[in-house]
DNA sequence: GCCGTTTTCGGCCCGACTGTTTTCAGTCG
């Protein structure tokens, strides 16, 4: 049992249990996605915990403590499988079309006996819908269009992140520029650094909401426009993508992005923070609570950073507001010195055109990297093992001539030449043992045969892990993000071995990659494995990405002194050096 | 369903937009 299914079991509860009750807003909803919340916060396996410990974690009570053991003993819940027989999939389904909430499910289930998307068409091919109480034409219409475009924007619908960033980008840099307009940001999970998103929320500061709300309806991304008013817009991309778009008043600035930025469950704790402190908190400002129970002066609104302030507690870095014990952290001073871009004084996973996906050469990608003042690069190419991409001996041997040449033009940056070794299906690795300690430093990672058993995945790591010539592994999985699952393993078996060798855990850069994922880095970061943050470039526009790495490391809650290409040239050169064998 | 130096019971975050309403319910974020 891993802990992924318990939260996914968690989710379901949820999710069906909102049907049940009718609200999300329901306080047992509440309870399964805080249990949820309280186990992504913790380190250990939930399948290892007794029901005691479970319900000793805050926001797990007995019930749900009970039932997390009932699900890992005998592999289900009575719980959720009555609600499964009272809510099927077909009806789950339904519950997934925008517009239809679980109240309107409720009385289309029990008024016109519709269980499907076919009998709720029938329903509203014939007119019946427009026949209940609170419904009419204009809502028949409205979940028709809707359930016509299911499939491209239902309720649950992620994109991957490296589709909606740049996106996100395109609308805030159009937006800037529209009249009156102060400010802009992409908040929402976006801007935590969700490696999938829902949605595009977009805030937006500015002396007159009209100008933006038109701009916005008049946006060429803007495919569908879902509803539009005062201050908020939403509409449909052509991808079918939802974008939010919401206008206040710049002294609100701060305020409003704090709100939108979310979570939805960091939101709630912090709320309850100003409750606990007689004011209010909304996306206006934190305002004093007076006597008679009204809302008095503002305490703060125009920047985040004033309002944590102005609730006793340190600024939360957006990657890190997900309710998973920073709210907590945050009120004691407690939060890790999180690694940030200004630390990064190196790239170790970087290519140039010797590797057969390479786009610039190795004088291009160094004069680059040199620009970003690092004081270290390894170069990687790919070993001899990537068949169309890779090196044969001779070509590395010449491609190191050609670094140490270059090396002598660059005195305040150290070249290393290095490999990107690729990771066998049984863990071997190219070339051999004596010709890799030639390399000043290695990523090795895993590009193919991705449907072997755990197993095997595990031990094929953890061989790599254990050889003297391997100083870190490169995106861990092979994933890609919305695309690509990525392989299965262990993460605590390789964690351990990786802490065991002293191997650093790559955290890559690339939007599709974004791998080892947040949530592995977390676990890293707990067991004390070293880590190091890269843009995987192959080509000198890519350098960029050190900031999504560093996002992602941050959604971790990586601290600066375990990222190993944040440490001065010779703290680090000693670390790599330490275990390979001197040729 | 969870929680507690005011509580083992009575609370539990807050607001925009829409449609079908004459003051509010449902949905969503």
């Amino acid at each position: 049992m891993e802990r992924r299914d318990v939260l996914a079991m968690l989710s379901e509860l949820a999710s069906l249990t909102t049907l049940e009750e009718e609200s999300p807003q329901s306080f047992k909803v509440r309870a399964y996605e805080n249990a949820r919340q309280a186990l992504e916060g913790d380190a250990r396996n939930p399948a290892d915990l007794s029901a005691t410990e479970l319900a000793k974690l805050k926001g797990i009570g007995k019930s749900t403590a009970s039932k997390i053991r009932e699900f890992v003993d005998t592999g289900s819940v009575a719980k959720l499988d009555t609600l499964r027989a009272t809510y099927p999939p077909s009806v789950v389904e339904l519950s997934r079309i925008p517009g239809l909430g679980p109240k309107t499910l409720k009385l289309i289930r029990s008024e016109l006996g519709v269980e499907d998307v076919e009998s709720l068409k029938a329903a509203i091919d014939s007119e019946k819908l427009r026949t209940l109480p609170g419904l009419g034409a204009t809502s028949e219409a409205k979940i028709s269009k809707a359930i016509d475009r299911l499939g491209l924007a239902g309720k649950d619908r992620r994109t991957p992140i490296a589709d909606a960033l740049p996106l996100a980008e395109r609308l805030v840099d159009d937006l800037r520029r529209v009249d009156t307009v102060v400010d802009v940001a992409f908040c929402g999970s976006l801007r935590r650094f969700s490696e999938t998103v829902g949605d595009i929320d977009i805030t937006v500061a500015a002396t007159d909401g009209s100008l933006v709300m038109e701009a916005v309806r008049n946006h060429i991304e803007a495919n569908d426009i879902l509803l539009s008013g005062d201050t908020k817009t939403s509409f449909l991309t052509a991808a079918g993508l939802q974008v939010d778009v919401r206008v206040v008043a710049p002294a609100e600035f701060g305020a409003a992005t704090m709100y939108f930025t979310g979570s939805k469950a960091h939101n709630i704790a912090l709320r309850q923070r100003a409750i606990d402190r007689t004011s209010i908190l909304n996306e206006y400002g934190l305002f004093e609570i007076g006597e008679d129970g009204e809302t008095g002066a503002l305490l703060a609104s125009a920047s985040e950073a004033e309002i944590y302030e102005a609730l006793d507690m340190a600024f939360v870095p957006p990657p890190m507001r997900e309710a998973t014990g920073e709210v907590d952290a945050a009120a004691a001073d407690e939060l890790p010195e999180l690694v940030e871009v200004s630390h990064i004084r190196g790239d170790l996973h970087y290519h140039t055109d010797r590797s057969g996906d390479g786009r610039s050469t190795l004088a291009e990608m160094v004069a680059e990297a040199a620009s970003k003042g690092y004081e270290y690069l390894a170069i990687t190419d790919h070993g001899e093992d990537l068949a169309i991409n890779g090196s044969n001996r001779e070509e590395m041997l010449e491609h190191r001539e050609a670094i140490r040449a270059l090396d002598v033009d660059y005195p305040d940056m150290t070249l290393l030449y290095g490999c990107e070794l690729n990771i066998g299906p049984k863990g071997g690795l190219d070339y051999d043992a004596e010709f890799r300690a030639l390399f000043d430093y290695t990523v090795a990672s895993v590009h193919s045969h991705f449907d072997q058993s755990q197993d095997e995945q595990t031990a094929r790591l953890v061989a790599a892990i254990a050889d003297p010539t391997v100083n870190s592994i490169g995106h861990l999985t092979g994933r890609y993000i919305g695309r690509r699952p990525g392989i299965e393993i262990d993460v605590d078996i390789v964690l351990e071995a990786l802490f065991t060798f002293d191997v650093a855990l790559e955290i890559n850069g690339a939007l599709q990659r974004l791998d080892a994922a947040s949530s592995v880095v977390r676990r890293a970061v707990d067991r004390g494995v070293k880590l190091v943050i890269n843009t995987d470039s192959h080509h000198t526009s890519e350098l960029g990405r050190m900031e999504y790495g560093v996002l992602t490391a941050q959604r971790g809650w990586a601290p600066r002194d375990q990222v190993v290409n944040t440490w001065p040239h010779d703290e680090f050169m000693e670390w790599a050096n330490h275990r390979r064998p001197q040729p």
